[in-house]
DNA sequence: CTCCGGGAAA
DNA sequence: TTTCCTGGAG
């Protein structure tokens, strides 16, 4: 709490982000370029891990293609027999195909149409789609188009909050401001990849790993449960 | 605030 | 056996 005011909130959380490079080293590439892929598979990521995310994409893509067209022309049913190892398939598998088609008749099939406006006007058009809140939207700006957004995950928000620069009760703009604030835009993308990491690996939200944690000196959380034992 | 949901970890 | 997973909508 003290430390944070003294050197200044940036620097804090510049420190943690570099200190999460150094542990984790390797890092996952999200190859995918095709914005529409992108949207697709982070709504299929939603509330579930990515083992199971990985295998309903591989048949999603095989068995149908992902693409606006084909999607939009394919029964829903069909849709969520390939996403079903996914779970929440039947609202998933609703909301691709409404997704596939609006794009493909208000946009010609053509996300970039959406996503090279301004980045205002743009995230508001992503969040009117079905099934594409803050989180998704914020995806496929930073890692579809590049735009300087920083998504925030459940991961991220426990991190942030347990970190204490957020309030206990802070909303996904809250958390994100903070971030977008300290971070320089180029680093929004290994960043949040990084805080992703750390948060499955070590700052899980049952049973955290403090002891191993490279961040612990940073986190209010820590410091908490070392001064009451 | 509750529901959606299979699969793997615990 | 129960819990949890890179959320969003009603």
């Amino acid at each position: 709490m003290k430390s944070a005011q003294v050197y200044g909130l940036m620097e804090h959380l510049r420190n943690i982000i570099d200190r999460l490079e150094n542990a984790y080293p390797e890092r996952w590439e999200w190859k995918e370029r095709d914005p529409f892929k992108i949207l697709i598979v982070t709504i299929i990521s939603q509330r579930t891990n990515w083992k199971n995310v990985d295998a309903a994409v591989q048949r999603l893509e095989s068995e149908v293609g992902i693409s606006p067209e084909t999607l939009a022309s394919t029964d829903v049913g069909k849709i969520a027999e390939c996403i079903r190892v996914a779970g929440l398939y039947n609202e998933k598998s609703e909301k691709i195909k409404k997704i596939a088609q609006v794009v493909l008749e208000e946009y010609g099939g053509d996300l970039s149409k959406i996503i090279s406006m301004p980045l205002d006007e743009a995230r508001r058009e992503l969040l009117k789609l079905p099934g594409i809140g803050p989180k998704t939207a914020d995806v496929v700006l930073l890692f579809g188009a590049r735009k300087p957004v920083f998504p925030v995950d459940t991961h991220i928000t426990r991190i942030s909050k347990r970190l204490g620069i957020v309030r206990e009760n802070a909303d996904y703009e809250e958390i994100r401001r903070v971030w977008e604030d300290a971070l320089p835009p180029e680093k929004y993308a290994i960043a949040h990849i990084l805080l992703i990491i750390h948060g499955r690996r070590v700052c899980k939200s049952q049973k955290p790993n403090c002891q191993e944690c490279v961040i612990k000196e940073y986190c209010e959380y820590y410091k908490r449960k070392e001064g009451s034992r």
